[in-house]
RNA sequence: GGCGCUAUCGUCUAAGGGUUAGGACGGAGCCCUCUCAAGGCUCAAAUACGGGUUCGAAUCCCGUUAGCGCUACCA
């Protein structure tokens, strides 16, 4: 059974990009029947904040792809100081005393690659021993073979075959002189305990592979498949990040301006990966079946955003198909939240409320939608804008709307064929084009000149409130 | 600097030796129409550059350029 894994660090929100890694393991996982799990990497003591790791947890939360495991690195110190204290032992590691920060500026302009610190691969192990028990601090290291160095060789899911020679790997850290492991040990050590099988994550560790297949081969561990991924990226190609690109970075944003969590997950699916078949449009059950590393494509993808506007077109229209075209059922309590939230009431019972959703959803992209353009179907506090204002003023447009009230109360049934004969007849009786009255009927229904057709909205709203709304123009 | 990865319409992508280089978003237009959407139809829009291999290259190879990543006691 396939094993994926998730392992965010906790120090800032939860990144567009990430949430794209979570989707690609979730999707596999799911595929295969095999066990997502969810891992936060907080080794890093100095950078984690719970503000991040709640971020974290709200954002995958709210996308819906449930994990099934979840642990916390920090709580498996002692596994990772156990492989470090293994790798010493034989001799695949060594404690390298060299005091930190040496020398940053010498590193830009040096010719070569930095490899190790001069002398500390070739203490004798006594010395070693002894400097460290005198508490003299240190960095363990990789002993990366070097006298003749070798070729490392693995088959990236994505990538394809990729090799590396030792000898363009420096002696990395495994453990820091505070004694913390750094991500390459903490990761390794906890992707051989937790047996993953599959390691799908950004391209940005495609060349850190080479260390891990160094440390996964010391550790006597099989390796796992390795899928690596195509970063996001902003549109002048940059990478993405809070600083210079703002919101629209985090999740958080996307939730907030009411897109459904399903439908940024189809977006975020799109982005470097593809079925082959033209399908765009697609439900969560169609994703998982069609999902495969084959489909994944090897350069970054832009997400397309621009300052005047956070939200790459795709995404809205994306947003858009699924809120027109997912069943009514399924897209009611995201509306009742969202109507909830912004304190608006549903004057409806859960039937009604979905009939009206469903007459208004055709013409939204956004949840938020429902709230703005939607508000004169739940409340009556809503605006009326001033195109929809002009309509009103038309001449004569307010006498007809009152007598068109007292035709619709007096007609013995209330439906689309029974309003809009009524209410023809009364432009033809008056000598007026029908579409005066008709769009200021809707001007004054829902304070708007634009939405569904003017008779589904008399239906929609019911009778009373058409006739109250109609008498207070 | 060293090592690695990548390059198809503005954007996301399909085609992996033979196609008028396909689709989608966005843009322009037409139809429909009580408005606005939706829908239908049409148009504009791409193989980074230079060599090679081949009867034939977007596709394979080499080089150039550009972008990105790694080169930390960050992850």
């Amino acid at each position: 059974m396939p094993r994926l894994r998730f392992a965010p660090s906790p120090t800032g929100f939860l990144h567009i990009g990430s949430a794209r890694t979570y989707v690609f393991n979730w999707l596999y996982a799911r595929r295969h029947r095999g066990a997502m799990i969810l891992r936060i990497d907080d080794t890093d003591v100095d950078r984690n904040t719970q503000a991040s790791l709640e971020s974290i947890f709200e954002g995958l939360r709210w996308l819906e792809l449930e994990w099934d495991e979840l642990y916390h690195q920090s709580q498996r110190l002692h596994l990772h100081r156990q492989l470090a204290q293994a790798l010493l032992e034989r001799g695949v590691a060594y404690r390298d005393f060299t005091p930190p920060s040496a020398q940053p500026e010498e590193k830009a302009h040096g010719a070569g690659p930095w490899l190790f610190n001069p002398g500390m691969r070739e203490l004798s192990r006594e010395e070693s021993d002894r400097r460290a028990a005198a508490g003299e601090p240190f960095v363990l290291r990789f002993r990366v073979p070097r006298d003749p160095p070798r070729i490392l060789r693995f088959r990236d899911l994505v990538y394809g075959e990729q090799e590396k020679s030792t000898a363009d790997i420096e002696d990395f850290a495994l453990l820091r002189s505070d004694g913390t492991p750094t991500y390459h040990l903490a990761s390794c050590t906890d992707d051989i305990d937790m047996k993953i099988t599959h390691i799908v994550r950004g391209q940005d560790h495609l060349t850190n592979t080479f260390k891990h297949i160094l440390i996964f081969e010391a550790a006597g561990a099989p390796l796992p498949e390795f899928a690596h991924l195509p970063l996001l990226v902003a549109p002048d190609g940059s990478k993405l990040s809070k600083r210079r690109h703002g919101a629209v970075v985090s999740v958080t944003t996307y939730r907030d301006a009411g897109f459904l969590p399903h439908a940024f997950v189809n977006f975020l699916c799109l982005l470097g990966w593809s079925p082959k078949d033209n399908r765009e449009v697609m439900t969560r059950q169609e994703l998982i079946e069609a999902f495969s590393f084959e489909g994944i494509n090897r350069s970054n993808a832009v997400v397309n955003f621009r300052e005047d506007d956070p939200f790459d077109p795709k995404a809205v229209w994306l947003n858009a198909q699924h809120l027109r075209t997912m069943p009514v059922r399924e897209l009611a309590p995201y509306v009742r939240r969202t109507l909830e939230q912004a304190g608006v009431p549903i004057p409806y019972d859960e039937e009604r409320f979905l009939t009206v959703i469903d007459v208004i959803r055709t013409r939204y992209s956004m949840l938020t939608d429902f709230v703005t353009r939607g508000r004169a179907y739940f409340s009556e506090d809503y605006p009326i804008t001033p195109e929809a204002q002009q309509k009103l003023d038309e001449p004569g447009a307010r006498q007809l709307l009152h007598e068109l009230a007292d035709r619709l109360e007096a007609s013995p049934e209330f439906t689309e064929a029974s309003v809009e004969r009524d209410l023809r007849q009364l432009a033809a009786e008056r000598g007026v084009k029908a579409g005066l009255i008709i769009n200021a009927a809707r001007a004054i229904l829902t304070g708007q000149t634009v939405g569904p057709s003017a008779f589904t909205v008399f239906v929609t709203l019911g009778r009373e409130r058409v006739l109250e709304r109609l008498r207070r123009a």
